[in-house]
DNA sequence: AACGCTTTGGATAGCGCTATCTTAGCTGCC
DNA sequence: GGCAGCTAAGATAGCGCTATCCAAAGCGTT
């Protein structure tokens, strides 16, 4: 008689059988043993470790995500990689989800809600252990999504206004105070005309805007006209041309508060190429202290968002939502800094 | 008699199973029908794909990866994502690999070789189908890795200086070259003392650097004491200190071949802050025109790199190896363009 | 001593797909 | 007509892990 054919697939890779062979258990406990799952006798956990370090055993991502409905993917969405802001809260969530064991899937979804849909959907596909997601403004669709998933979700950057029972976790800091701060600062400052210019116009330019709004109606200074939006995507170029636009409006303005550093830092070289003086004619300040907003000339006010430490603390709270920890607060409040330089 | 228990674990996901029977034919005629594997008739293939449209089936990348021992994700190595040169780069090479079906997955190496390693191996673990890679750089270690691995490996920004059977697969441009070009221009401008101010001191500014002394030897006017190397990151912030620095040589420096746009950025405002006219008393040149290098005060000179191009040509070249096809060309050259602006 | 109840290890059966082998059907060709 | 030589469809058997059920052992309770 011959032996059944063999169907040989197998790729030589190390296998949770092959460790629970050399540690003389069966594999079912070599998984429990490696996941920490359920209670293992510490000895045993001992002899799988040893074997498992002694084969150099790594489990499988797939195979484990097709067993177990979960991989060890976690997705982020942001809304660009163009903007400093959002590179710096992605590397740190990466980095701190890497240290977890996580692989990151990024998906960048231009502002565009579609998008954020279509890459939502792709990364469900793999069915990932945990969502990071920046804003808390997402179309139904994509809502609905997250909810139906089941997969715990942290949102970055901003925080809710209200809460009640169904606040969603999130990591951030408060968008309209940090206006109102900055725009009390230029009143402060004596300054009477204080207008802002803001570009892109997402959730968190449109808080700030309320912010600014806020604190002038704090001192009846608020008027209409000085709010100058504009829908396009946010650079320094952009920031020149709502400069000068800004700097012929009557009666005169005598402070802008832009809604990032990108317009800020564009608008401060529109001075110096026009010879307008700042801030003696006119104050600038701008928004997340970026690169190079303390190499301009004059150096730049702005207020300093603490985005690398939202990506960690946003990336920590979900690997303890992911281990099915207890959370104790679902908001993180982690506060702004306004950073006072010479252009005010 | 009972009916043996049920192990319910079914997910309710549409599997190809579901597929198959509505098309009435077998799941692994559905798996070749869909794949495009294989000849299957016509007739078969209309019916499976008018059953998956109607299912809504999409397959589950976790079962395709741990059965084919291939998945569907294609590992990106940058260096960093703070310099826009490589989001550029990110950006377009994902969207390009999205269109073909393939997540990403990205690893910031840091310039560091330990790095490098280490997440070429996390992401070696999810049988990636391809890899791009920046640079051709990389130790004895991460080169064997990729070799062991079989994955199909696409270079970005850089090309060998020679070519032969085993020249890897690049989309780049001679960095030589533009280095080169970039200085010339300068000499034709009448400069005399060109320096060469470069910080990260990675492959590609050292390339860059052998570019600027070709071209002065050519002139015979290359001399040691030109070359201004500082292996910190670069910042607008180092372009200061270094512009400062090189201003003070004797005899005097004419110009000055930033390796890179923030510090030629640097420089020039810090030439504003000093009141030093550029170009009349130095002339300053950047590389990679990063965003603001047109809005500078003066506009920046520098050498526009097709970075956006590159990150897609490279996606495009590596999904069709990975589809098997074959390449008739291993190295394309993008090429690059001067960008003379007012800084010289 | 009989009876729960909890704890811990293992047996079993998939997760949803594809590699591999088999077979049926159809040439073509001497 | 018989048979190699091909093609297209299906049967079978995993890929490497974990969910689920089971059983044995330990322990307190009445």
């Amino acid at each position: 008689m011959h032996p059944p054919p063999q169907r040989q697939r197998s790729t030589g890779r190390v296998t949770l059988s092959d460790v629970a062979r050399i540690a003389g258990v069966s594999p079912i406990t070599v998984s429990r043993a490696l996941r920490g799952e359920r209670s293992v006798d510490p000895a045993l956990v001992e002899r799988v470790n040893l074997a498992s370090a002694q084969l150099g055993y790594v489990p499988d991502p797939a195979a484990r995500a097709l067993a177990s409905h979960r991989s060890n993917h976690v997705g982020i969405l942001i809304p660009l990689l163009s903007n400093a802001l959002f590179v710096d809260l992605l590397e740190a969530a990466q980095r701190t989800l890497r240290a977890g064991g996580f692989q990151t899937l990024i998906g960048v979804t231009h502002y565009d809600d579609a998008q954020e849909q279509q890459l939502l959907r792709e990364q469900l596909l793999h069915r990932p252990a945990g969502l990071l997601i920046t804003g808390l403004d997402h179309n139904a669709a994509t809502r609905a999504l997250m909810a139906q998933s089941q997969v715990p979700c942290v949102h970055m950057m901003d925080l809710p206004s209200i809460t009640d029972a169904n606040t969603p976790y999130c990591v951030g800091f408060r968008q309209t105070d940090a206006g109102a701060a900055l725009t009390r600062l230029l009143l402060a400052g004596g300054r009477r005309r204080i207008a802002f210019a803001g570009a892109q116009l997402d959730p968190r330019v449109m808080q700030r805007l309320y912010g600014w709004r806020l604190a002038l109606q704090e001192h009846g200074l608020y008027d209409p006209g000085l709010e100058w939006l504009n829908p396009a995507a946010s650079s320094l170029a952009l920031g020149g041309v709502m400069f000068e636009q800004i700097l012929r409006q009557d009666p005169p303005v005598d402070a802008i508060f832009f809604c990032n550093d990108d317009l800020a830092q564009g608008a401060l070289l529109a001075a110096l190429r026009l010879g307008i003086p700042v801030p003696q004619r006119m104050a600038i300040a701008g928004f997340n202290d970026l690169t190079g907003s303390d190499q301009m000339l004059p150096t730049l006010t702005t207020v300093r968002t603490p985005r690398a430490k939202i990506g960690e603390a946003a990336a920590t709270m979900l690997v303890s939502l992911i281990r099915g920890e207890v959370q104790t607060l679902p908001l993180v409040d982690l506060g702004f800094e306004i950073v006072q330089r010479d252009s005010t």
